[in-house]
RNA sequence: GCGGAUAUAGUUUAGUGGUAGAAUAGGUGCUUCCCAAGCAUCAGGCGAGGGUUCGAUUCCCUCUAUCCGCACCA
């Protein structure tokens, strides 16, 4: 009985119960910045410990990290976003179409264009009397940086500038060498991370799909150059089944492997998983093969020996599989796929399926009638205990029975207790399951530990 | 960044050059023996800043945000 769902609807829902907001809303917003509510974060704290358990503290291979935002200005430098990240770009006055403006030049014939200033771009420009290639003039060079930067230090004068950093993974690669001093693993090992990273997107848009401000969950892991390609698949894999353990339909999934002008500076194989999101099917998951690349560039910036030495003189530079998701999209994702409408006795309800593991609210209980006092003191009581038993534990009384049940359905709250006269008799409750509105009775001695059960 | 559109309550919306109504959601009280029932009652709004005007939510300008295309997305 699934719609198709639009965004406006999962905006409308998420601010309406209380996921997501609109940044800075009540100054009229800031674009590409959304802020979680308290739903919202109870389902993404969900996500990263999920995440964080599968691939961290269940293997013995992973290592967690948690580096600083700001990072030695030196590193963007040695990991090419520097130089990636600044593109001079010049338009076509008619058409506003966009050239790199380096690009241009060095085609007519000018050497090391890109080392000009955009002054020295623009006026090099109208020298050669370039054109575009619909024929019209250029208009001035301009410096487009994805990075977003600000400054360290007392005083304006002796202030730096340092960038937020656009990845969390070169904090991974700075701190290599400390993993491998202080722990002392064996290749191939990985190390984690959970981190925000900043992008100053020329167009944020799509909700949380496409922001200035995201959140990352990362892996680089460290292998043999030999064994890139199979380390590579077994990455792809384990992305796909994790992403489907969060309750995501595999028919929405799809993989999208990148030829190679869409690849990263970094990146020898790169492939995405593509969920299909109200706006299409789009980047959700990256597994990308960065080589010895990112290791190798600190190395010759630092002089800092990262080599790994294999008993028995070999000695490499790791390659490094990347596996990487932005958990903002993930929680998008989540959101879309369990939208869903029907009816419970003739009557349209809209109900989020999301998985008993995520969801913020695991269960709530109420009393069937709120003015006959025995039963709200009864529903207290079973809540009270249910809560030191089960985390996730709401307490509702307000307006009718049915109303609480469609209030739950709509923050994809798995479990109703349900506490009636009969409870006071027998001592049971009624157990309500959001998906098929079904309700079977148990016993409060047993209620806990059948919820954890179903759990 | 370009082009187009939009902006009224938490949400969905009506409407006006004399500062706004509704539905629904929300609070409180009553009622209610399992799926948004009923009665009473309360609270809540013209995105921001300028201009024109005696008076602007309404007309004009700028900004901001959102939506749809294009471009961008290392």
């Amino acid at each position: 009985m699934k719609k198709q769902v639009t965004l406006e609807t999962i905006i409308s829902l998420s601010k309406r119960r209380g996921f997501i907001f609109q940044g800075s809303e009540i100054y009229g917003g800031l674009a590409g910045t959304w802020d979680y509510g308290p739903l919202g974060v109870e389902l993404k704290n969900n996500i990263k410990q999920n995440w964080w358990k599968t691939f961290v503290t269940d293997r013995p291979d992973i290592y967690g990290i948690d580096a600083a935002i700001f990072m030695n200005p030196k590193t963007w430098e040695a990991s090419g976003h520097v130089e990636g990240f600044n593109d001079p770009l010049v338009e076509d006055v008619k058409t506003r179409k966009r050239y790199r403006a380096d690009h241009l030049l060095e085609e007519h014939g000018v050497h090391k264009a890109d080392e000009f200033s955009v002054e020295e771009m623009t006026s090099k420009i109208k020298e050669l009397g370039l054109k575009s290639p619909e024929g019209n003039e250029f208009g001035e060079v301009k410096q487009f940086n994805m990075m977003l930067k600000t400054r360290f230090g007392a005083s304006e004068a002796t202030a730096i500038d340092v960038y937020l950093r656009p990845e969390t993974a070169q904090g991974i690669f700075v701190n290599y060498k400390n993993v491998i001093d202080s722990l002392h693993p064996k290749l191939p090992f990985g190390i984690a991370q959970i981190g925000k990273a900043f992008r100053n997107e020329i167009t944020p848009r799509d909700f949380l799909f496409r922001l200035r401000e995201f959140e990352q969950m990362e892996i680089q892991y460290f292998i043999h150059p030999d064994d890139q390609k199979e380390s590579y698949e077994k990455w792809k894999k384990s992305a796909w089944k994790w992403l489907v353990s969060l309750g995501l339909p595999e028919e929405k999934m799809q993989w999208h492997d990148h030829a190679e002008n869409e690849r990263a500076h970094y990146a020898a194989d790169a492939a995405d998983i593509q969920f299909k999101f109200p706006f299409g099917f789009k980047e959700l998951h990256g597994v990308h093969n960065r080589t010895d690349f990112d290791l190798k560039a600190h190395m010759e910036k630092t002089g800092v020996d990262l080599y790994y030495s294999v008993e028995g003189g070999e000695k490499f530079i790791p390659y490094v599989i990347e596996s990487s998701v932005g958990l903002d999209r993930i929680i998008l994702a989540i959101l879309c796929a369990a939208y869903a409408e029907d009816e419970v006795n003739g009557e349209e309800r809209v109900f989020l399926q999301l998985s008993p593991e995520i969801a913020p609210v695991k269960v709530a209980v109420f009393p069937l009638l709120k003015n006959k006092e025995e039963l709200v003191e009864k529903a207290r009581e079973v809540y009270e205990n249910l809560r030191k038993e089960v985390s996730g534990v709401m307490w509702d009384d307000n307006g009718n029975i049915g109303k609480r049940y469609r209030r739950q359905d709509e923050i994809g709250t798995p479990f109703c207790v349900t506490v009636d006269f009969d409870t006071l008799e027998d001592n049971s409750v009624t157990l309500r399951d959001r998906d098929s509105a079904k309700q079977e009775r148990v016993s409060v001695g047993d209620l806990a530990h059948h919820i954890k059960e179903k759990l």
